[in-house]
DNA sequence: ACGCCCGCCTGTAAGC
DNA sequence: TGCTTACAGGCGGGCG
């Protein structure tokens, strides 16, 4: 579910909602969410701890404990957190609780698919326990490369487009929604091979993807049909709106006028403009 | 060695 | 109406 801009709105709304609360107890009814070590090791080592601060790494969570570890979370495809009254009603698939001192209410993550994930580890041991946030690539919100650099980037994985931008070891926090709208401001196509660009493109396209992330962050993300994207409050983003491409087959192309077609690639939709996309 | 597809799950919508 | 199928924001493993 949740890309980038979606995770770097929950991000930012934790940390000015937990940061500075100390965790009284940990629930986990589901059995698939926390698979990483016992889910009672899980429970003790957040019990009694403060969080310092909310981070992101691509698509990953990572709240910072006073206890120097890191309880990381990822949503992948239908994960949600939701910051709630311990007295609200649960929603169906919620799978962990935590719960804060003083009047802080309760953290909840629901999750559906049960793709998600939750687990606490000690940065020095992120080698062994958790190598997938050692390979991520550069962020390009958090950590911006020069556009220079991109361009070396993009010569030397000589891969499709679409392929190079949601690779998590090239550039972290895009996927399906993003890397559609970023070549379509980019006037590129998916399958464009990433070495056959012109300085020119290289440089539309880099542009184009921080300003892409921007506006959506600024958006607060996108919720689709299903609002299945909702932030800590249970509201929907509204970056939908601005979509040029994503889920819009059939309609003109807002630039060209064209008809923008879906096409099946590598196994999932791409949405894209034919005419102004080369 | 590398690119592609499946499976992991549940829910929803479309098609028949 | 109701059954079946396809598909959905991600990603790792395993296959060819």
């Amino acid at each position: 579910m949740p890309e980038l801009p979606e995770v770097e709105t929950i991000r930012h709304d934790l940390d000015r909602e937990v940061t500075g609360r100390r965790i009284k107890s940990v629930e986990v009814t589901g059995t698939r969410s926390v698979r990483r070590g016992t889910k009672k090791g899980f429970m003790t080592r957040l019990e009694g701890a403060k969080i310092t601060g909310v981070k992101r790494r691509g698509k990953y969570l990572v709240l910072v404990l006073d206890t120097k570890e890191w309880l990381v979370i990822h949503l992948r495809m239908s994960g949600q957190l939701l910051l709630a009254a311990p007295k609200d009603p649960k929603p169906k698939h919620t799978h962990v609780v935590i719960s804060f001192h003083q009047q802080g209410g309760e953290l909840r993550f629901v999750d559906p698919r049960t793709f998600g994930e939750l687990f606490v580890v000690h940065p020095d041991q992120l080698a062994e326990e958790a190598p997938e946030l050692l390979q991520l690539g550069f962020d390009p919100i958090d950590d911006p490369i020069s556009w220079i650099k991109f361009g070396h980037l993009l010569l030397a994985r000589r891969m499709p487009l679409k392929t190079f931008l949601t690779d998590q070891g090239v550039v972290a926090g895009i996927g399906n929604i993003y890397a559609d709208e970023i070549l379509h401001a980019a006037g590129l196509r998916y399958d464009r091979a990433s070495n056959s660009l012109s300085p020119q493109e290289m440089r539309r396209l880099y542009r184009s993807m921080v300003e892409v992330l921007s506006e959506a962050i600024k958006a607060r993300g996108s919720s689709l049909a299903d609002d299945q994207y909702v932030d800590l409050h249970g509201r929907t983003g509204t970056y939908q709106a601005h979509h040029q491409v994503y889920a819009r087959d059939g309609q003109p192309c807002a630039r060209c006028r064209a008809t923008v077609e879906r096409a099946k690639w590598q196994g999932r939709s791409t949405f894209y403009c034919p005419q102004c996309q080369v």
